[in-house]
RNA sequence: GGUCCUGUAGCUCAACUGGAUAGAGCAACUGCCUUCUAAGCAGUAGGUUUCAGGUUCGAGUCCUGACAGGAUCACCA
């Protein structure tokens, strides 16, 4: 049974002997006591003066006493208000801290033998990845890992958006424009090639839509009716045919682009466990049309065409196929839901997509819940805002963004620029150098993206660059490093820092609670962080350990200090709290140095 | 216009889901390297939590209504 029980129960019994009014313990709860003051839990008598029938202060005195009395870990209480602290005993905090260092594995919930399902990443086929993807990438990849963490058996999904109108545009100015051009011949990643093409069709077409209204045609006619956008439409007609040529074309571009992805991915630290394909996907769904006509969940109008009606559940209706049969969105996604299923059997499934989307996925999600679906009630929607920059929206089209290997470029630069000029890498040899700026560039970066709540927009300025001091990835890097080199040293003097060794430490100093405190902690954060789908939980948690571990650092010596147990229990606490950040960065997809 | 999201220090973000005097980081200022890494630590200053009502012992948090920003409302994906 864990503390906060103990202590909830308690309190339930105390109701009962000194007030004779029976509650329920599980009704009870208490909260972290403020810095300010003296404690680690505290009690709000504010609810329960009806059955007290006296202040709050003289019934925050009764229970104290009574909770001193009867339960040996609480030490002392005091009463601030109609607040009542509980400080907890040096035993208390001892046995657990042995604990922890005892525990295998601390941060790994057992298994729940349940599957779940994250998709993110999925990019588009005619453009590289830019700043928005960091965001959904670095989300994506850690919101996997803490529900790994939690027990889940998770699958990581990528869904390419391979076909279409806009990958036609970047074939067609290829076509134009391209004389046979190939990454080896330019010099380009594939993706940057591709993407080259893409904004050169968008010119041309703009150039075009605005020669044929200068001639006089309306605005919506000429964007339908320039040469450049009918020869993408045709193309894509060819495509959905089968045309060879067409097909061969398609592939050769989107093996680029995919030879491109590899490297970010890689550069970036995401992998996947499972590829769809849109290409392979976008006739799915057709026949859950049907079904969904046989259940009376979609209906038809006269002119064929299929609808869900959700107006019912405060929607509209909303379009599921068209009237000459053909799917669009929704009917691709519906079938994508299944086919997921069908090949995983997951009961929870997360998309991590923007939040342009959300409507979107509510409609989606209350559909497949009125078809009965057995894993509609597993489905969520990650939804984050947008990465805006101070000039505004990004708009690949216009050029106007944060490509995500040129800013991973960036940061790695200033990484070094930065180490070097603190004069850090004496012993460091030229490839460990470079390893570590990247942990560092990485670890500043994913950090910055993750440390804000995903649904809310974010502001990302590129001159003023990510920070590496303060609330940042490299600070708790730094923390790291810090411990690394006490336990070298402790390793070299061959110091025996076992929970055996410390048996006789009394009287812990607050920073140390406070440090017990928080290893204990990491569990509820990681439950939190996953059942949120929130990696700002663990960022947070993070930070707030390691500037505890800071203050203890500056405060608390370690090897002047002469009695032995205190040496073994703050180098062991030490080790602990190293631990407890490798593994925390490690749900959010953080390298941690040994040396910085 | 309908629906949804957001609004907290100059800037970027927290606030344990209704609790104490709203906390951090950056930027500014003051101290601390002869002792385990100063990418650190301690401190000063900075607030009518957009506004107006309401609910109650108690509201940044819940309700109503304004205001501001954003997204979405295609037989596009």
């Amino acid at each position: 049974m864990d503390i906060q029980q103990t202590i909830t129960n308690a309190i339930a019994s105390a109701f009962q002997a000194l007030f004779d009014h029976s509650v329920d313990p599980d009704s009870l709860s208490l909260q972290a006591t403020r810095k300010e003051f003296e404690g680690t839990y505290t009690f709000v008598m504010f609810p329960f003066l009806k059955i007290t029938k006296s202040s709050p202060e003289a019934s925050g005195e009764k229970i104290g006493a009574y909770l001193q009395e009867n339960l040996s870990v609480v030490s002392s209480f005091n009463v601030v208000k109609g607040f009542l602290n509980i400080s907890l005993s040096d035993t208390y905090w001892l046995d657990l801290f042995q604990q922890l260092a005892t525990i295998e594995g601390h941060g790994k919930f057992p298994p729940k033998n349940r599957k779940v399902m994250v998709e993110y990443s999925s990019p588009n086929t005619n453009k590289p990845l830019h700043l928005g993807h960091l965001r959904n990438n670095f989300l994506g990849f850690a919101v996997a890992r803490i529900l790994e963490a939690y027990g889940y058996e998770v699958i990581k999904s990528n869904l390419v958006n391979d076909r279409g109108i806009h990958i036609c545009k970047s074939m067609v100015a290829y076509e134009k424009l391209g004389n046979g051009e190939t990454p080896e011949s330019s010099g380009l990643k594939g993706d940057h090639l591709v993407g080259k093409y893409y904004v050169l069709f968008d010119q041309e077409y703009k150039k075009q839509v605005k020669e044929l209204t200068l001639s006089g045609m309306e605005q919506e006619a000429a964007k339908k009716t320039a040469p450049w956008m009918k020869e993408a439409q045709e193309m894509l007609v060819r495509w959905e045919a089968g045309d060879q040529t067409t097909i061969d074309l398609w592939k050769k571009l989107n093996g680029w682009v995919y030879q491109g992805f590899e490297e970010t991915y890689r550069k970036m630290g995401v992998d996947f466990d499972q590829y769809y394909y849109e290409s392979d996907t976008y006739l799915l769904g057709k026949d859950i049309v049907a079904e969904g006509l046989n259940k009376g969940v979609f209906f038809k109008k006269e002119n064929g065409s299929v609808w869900a009606d959700l107006s019912d559940e405060g929607l509209d209706e909303k379009l599921v196929l068209r009237a000459d049969g053909t799917s669009v969105y929704m009917t691709q996604d519906m079938g994508t839901a299944d086919l997921k299923y069908k090949d995983h059997r997951i009961e929870k499934s997360v998309y991590v997509v923007g939040n342009e989307q959300d409507y979107h996925f509510e409609v989606l999600f209350k559909i497949l819940r009125k078809l009965g679906r057995p894993y509609g009630n597993g489905l969520y929607h990650l939804s984050y805002g947008m990465v805006d920059l101070p000039s505004g929206k990004m708009k690949s089209r216009e050029g106007t963004v944060v490509d995500a290997d040129d800013l991973m470029a960036e940061m790695v630069a200033t990484a070094r620029e930065h180490t070097q000029e603190l004069g850090k890498i004496e012993g460091f040899s030229h490839e460990e150098a470079e390893a570590l700026y990247q942990i560092l560039a990485l670890g500043a970066l994913k950090y910055f993206l993750l440390k804000v709540d995903p649904k809310k927009r974010m502001l990302f300025n590129p001159q003023e660059s990510i920070e590496f001091q303060g609330n940042t990835g490299p600070f708790i890097q730094y923390t790291h490093a810090r411990i690394s080199a006490i336990l070298r040293k402790a390793a070299q003097i061959d110091l025996d820092y076992s929970p055996n060794q410390f048996q006789a430490y009394k009287q812990l100093e607050k920073t140390e609670q406070s440090l017990v405190f928080l290893l204990a902690d990491y569990e509820n954060k990681i439950a939190l962080a996953a059942e949120e789908l929130s990696p700002a939980v663990i960022t947070q948690y993070l930070f707030d350990l390691a500037k505890e571990y800071n203050r203890f650092y500056a405060e608390l010596p370690i090897f002047s200090e002469t009695k032995a147990e205190v040496q073994a229990f703050r180098v062991g606490l030490s080790a602990q709290v190293a631990k407890t950040i490798k593994s925390g960065m490690g749900l959010l997809g953080i390298d941690v140095p040994q040396k910085m």
